[in-house]
DNA sequence: TGGAAGCGGGAACGCGCTTTCCCAGCTAGC
DNA sequence: GCTAGCTGGGAAAGCGCGTTCCCGCTTCCA
């Protein structure tokens, strides 16, 4: 037995399906008192539910958001999805999801799902990737893209264009100052620290981590301080781990070479927080102490991270709002053009604020 | 410029829609293969994409399932998510994601909408409530749930069956063990504890906590112990946090009133990962050490937490596995009855795993 | 060589809904 | 009193696709 239709709802009302429609699915055009009492009853009484695939199919739209995240299990991007799925609820919408490990092999796989069920408009999450072996993925993906927003949707993509894409109508990209506050991050940290500074980042060529580490070295060199070194490993807790355990050995080494422990210090700077837990677990699992034998920050402020012991130094990224101003600079009437003066919330504004803990605190 | 149609495509390639939809889009019949080569090229060349609405009128059944949780930012069902969407994606399926915050009200709502969307089935974590105020919530809830499935829709629930659902057709319950297992971790807690034990749970009427504080009296007495006294608060970071203060509070009243830290130390069971961990927090900036003055455990090993220090005791559950278990429980062949005959993976087979850790050691 | 069986392709209908167009009935204006 | 104008309702044409039914052609067997 499928689900009662618009017809039957309109056959024991006694009305034409057209008069029913537009009693039930709100229409420029309001039908007498007395008949629109009628309709509801019978659509009451027999449990319609208005069909929003023939809906969407007749009105060529169909309330749905995509999202495109990496995994939905990292904190970073289910933070962001609770802001996507906010506005989709303000905005009565739908979210659709989609994870990639993010490959843009897949993402572009993700979007022609979305473009299929045509949905309304696309937020991807999740560092863009300037790899060689992505190469192919990326021009794939924007051509999806491009396609897509030929044919009507609207795009918002988190952090850096989709590389490789022209910008068509309908294209968005929610800017984070990654690179500034990154060198924020770093002057401060210079200010209180005498010690040498090591970079921990993802892999090379994943934007978000390029622009971390870069704005890191900026900052150093405006506090006067030299470049830092970079070690690269996979942009996840156990990348951080694994680059943790390589720095522990050098400590470790650097301490008993100079004999005691009044060795300059290492500050160590993830380029997100889940890796530098993972580096802080490393140290730790070492017989390292933080911030006594190292000091460590991260970047993002994860919230489920924020009990952890040493506090973690990090970079506040308001999250949630990143998501929902994704949402919404994809709404209707986010129509391009003015985005300030039109009032509404001027997207693209995200700022971040660098938050110092415990764990970079230079007494230890 | 809407996407191209099927229509298109057929006139380009010179052939008859029909003959398009069966060469593109799977169907008994093939038609020959210079054909299907014309056919597939023009659809390549004009970027056509199945508008999968159409499709799915036609066909009555969309490709959707459609996912509840509380919360998309908890790590609880962050974890499932990705177990869910896991599996949606072994069976070609998209999923389509509603937070409600908990309310029965709002998890029926998020129902219609799928149930509008004809989502092939539906998902259903987080804890059920039973308390008064949701009574008529629930009942709305199973009402609206039932016919969903009356109209061939298929439903899994984690945890508890929807209060007052009849179990129709195609209405599948993931049992998680809370009770059994929240039970063996209150004999191992107590084979090496001697000190008195409090349960710090969410409101009364939640049935995941409910069970989990009731199965921790039952191990407790089956170890010879006394009941524990219950606490209760909000069922996130923030309750347990409240909850800690007020047991921070007594904790100091015992140790200056006995003199020394000689006192009987307490044992914590918080009924969450989140709740412990905010219970810790709680006791920290109340200036008590953990296990040295206070012993806790929670309940889930969210992962994000693991590397919490000190490693906090608590129960495993195969958080990702349920979401896939459930999911694939909804599947189109998991037609009830012989599931276990059917040599699928055996749904409901939850198991959890006693995993104590620094947290509760003791020897402080 | 004639007929039946089989196969590849097209016409047409239906999925459930929106929307335009049209028509009947009414009121208002001359 | 007659027509212009308006209002509320219905008929019907899609939206893009799957699917059934039908038809013309080839192939095989008698």
């Amino acid at each position: 037995m499928a689900a009662s239709t618009l017809t039957e709802v309109a056959r024991l009302a006694g009305v034409s399906p057209a008069t029913a429609s537009r009693v039930l699915n709100g229409s420029a055009r309001t039908p007498g008192k007395d008949i629109a009492e009628r309709v509801r009853q019978a659509a009451e009484s027999l449990g319609y539910i208005p069909n929003a695939q023939a809906q969407g199919l007749a009105k060529s739209s169909s309330g749905l958001i995509g999202l495109i995240v990496h995994d939905i299990a990292d904190p970073y991007f289910a933070a962001i999805a609770r802001g996507v799925q906010e506005a989709a609820r303000e905005q009565r919408r739908m979210v659709l999801l989609a994870t990639t490990g993010g490959g843009p092999a897949e993402e572009k796989e993700a979007v022609a799902a979305f473009a299929a069920r045509r949905a309304d408009s696309i937020v991807i999450a999740g560092s863009r990737s300037c790899r060689d072996e992505d190469r192919d993925g990326n021009a794939e993906l924007a051509a999806e893209l491009d396609r897509y927003c030929r044919n009507g949707g609207r795009v918002a993509v988190v952090g850096h264009p989709v590389v490789g894409a022209t910008a068509p109508d309908g294209y968005h990209v929610v800017k984070v100052p990654n690179q500034e506050l990154a060198a924020r991050l770093a002057t401060e940290l210079a200010g209180g620290w005498d010690g040498d500074f090591v970079i921990v980042g993802g892999p090379e060529g994943l934007l978000t981590s390029d622009d971390r580490v870069r704005g890191f070295q900026e900052g150093l060199e405006r506090a006067g301080r030299r470049r830092a070194e970079v070690l690269r490993s996979a942009f996840n807790r156990s990348g951080g781990y694994d680059a943790g355990l390589e720095l522990a050995a050098r400590i470790k080494a650097a301490q008993s070479a100079e004999g005691g422990a009044a060795a300059s210090k290492l500050c160590i700077f993830a380029v997100n927080d889940v890796m530098a837990i993972g580096a802080a677990a490393a140290l730790r699992s070492e017989g390292l102490r933080i911030p006594r034998d190292a000091a460590i920050a991260g970047f993002d402020d994860i919230e489920t991270l924020r009990d952890f012991r040493p506090a973690l130094s990090t970079v506040r990224l308001p999250l949630e709002d990143i998501g929902r101003l994704a949402t919404r600079a994809t709404g209707r009437h986010a129509a391009g053009g003015d985005s300030e003066a039109a009032g509404g919330a001027p997207a693209g504004d995200i700022t971040g604020e660098v938050t110092l803990r415990r764990s970079t605190e230079a007494a230890a």
